[in-house]
DNA sequence: AATATTGTTCAGCA
DNA sequence: GTGCTGAACAATAT
């Protein structure tokens, strides 16, 4: 489930359940899932705060950092009895609560890193798209430096961070942009309306979902089928391959 | 049974 | 160097 949305999701949950509480032990369930740190240093601390830079998540621990990167499949679950079906690692509180990580395809990392700052720069991340300072100078600038496929371009994290399959198809479903438009051949008016409409779809998302909705029919999410009816122009919905992932688009609207 | 899946990385190639 | 494709990772659902 996680892109950017998902990943804000489970940032806010961690805050509402894991803070404050004195680990008492880290269990491995699953070593696939560990990065090169020892979790185990993180006994005897407590999560004081979280924050969230594209997919990733970071909970300051002291001196230390966890971070979660939730690939395919990661979630996170709170519990007080029985950890759930696919619960790779758990934090045992001195409380008697339990967090775990829990991820059925093994495609995510759990680690500890000295610092969000540190890992985002080692790692080169890009800007996350709903920081304040990410305007739109600064992705018109991002433009300008590659070239290829605009979706691409959209779901590269060294670009922008948090952007996956999902909502990149989205915002471009929103902007009526192709998918497999080249990147040097948006108009400045069509890259205004896509810089709008990434920040729209990502925060829209995170409204609804906060609210335990489900995505509005308008979403072409709702939409991810060939020969499905455009909801917005009464168009076809097709499927294509680009950037090596499945893409749906409206071919009516979408230039 | 075959196919698909919200992510990332890397080899090979143009 | 850049970008694209396909494969690999793994476990499930349809």
């Amino acid at each position: 489930m996680p892109e950017l949305p998902e990943v804000e999701m489970y940032t806010r949950y961690f805050e509402r359940h894991a803070l404050r509480q004195t680990i008492a032990r880290v269990r491995v369930f699953d070593a696939r899932i560990c990065g090169s740190r020892k979790l185990s240093q993180l006994a005897g601390r407590s999560f004081e705060r979280v924050q969230r830079h594209g997919k990733h998540l970071f909970a300051d621990a002291g001196d230390i950092w966890l971070h979660i990167h939730f690939g395919m499949s990661g979630d996170l679950a709170y519990y007080f009895d029985e950890p759930p079906r696919f619960a790779r690692l758990v934090f045992d509180f001195e409380n008697g609560a339990h967090l775990a990580y829990e991820d059925m395809r093994l495609f995510g990392m759990v680690d500890l890193t000295p610092s969000p700052d540190i890992y985002i720069r080692e790692h080169g991340l890009g800007p996350d798209p709903l920081d304040p300072q990410f305007n739109l100078r600064a992705f018109r600038a991002l433009l300008y430096k590659r070239r290829g496929r605009i979706k691409a371009l959209l779901m590269s994290q060294e670009v922008i961070a948090g952007i996956g399959n999902l909502y990149a198809d989205e915002a471009l479903f929103r902007s009526s942009i192709d998918p497999r438009r080249p990147i040097d051949r948006l108009r400045d008016d069509e890259a205004k309306a896509l810089f709008a409409n990434i920040r729209r779809v990502l925060q829209e998302t995170i409204d609804f979902k906060s609210r335990g909705a489900d995505y509005p029919g308008r979403f072409l999410i709702q939409h991810r089928e060939e020969g499905e009816r455009c909801p917005k122009c009464a168009g076809t919905i097709r499927r294509t391959i680009v950037a090596g992932r499945t893409t749906y688009y409206c071919a009516k609207h979408q230039r």
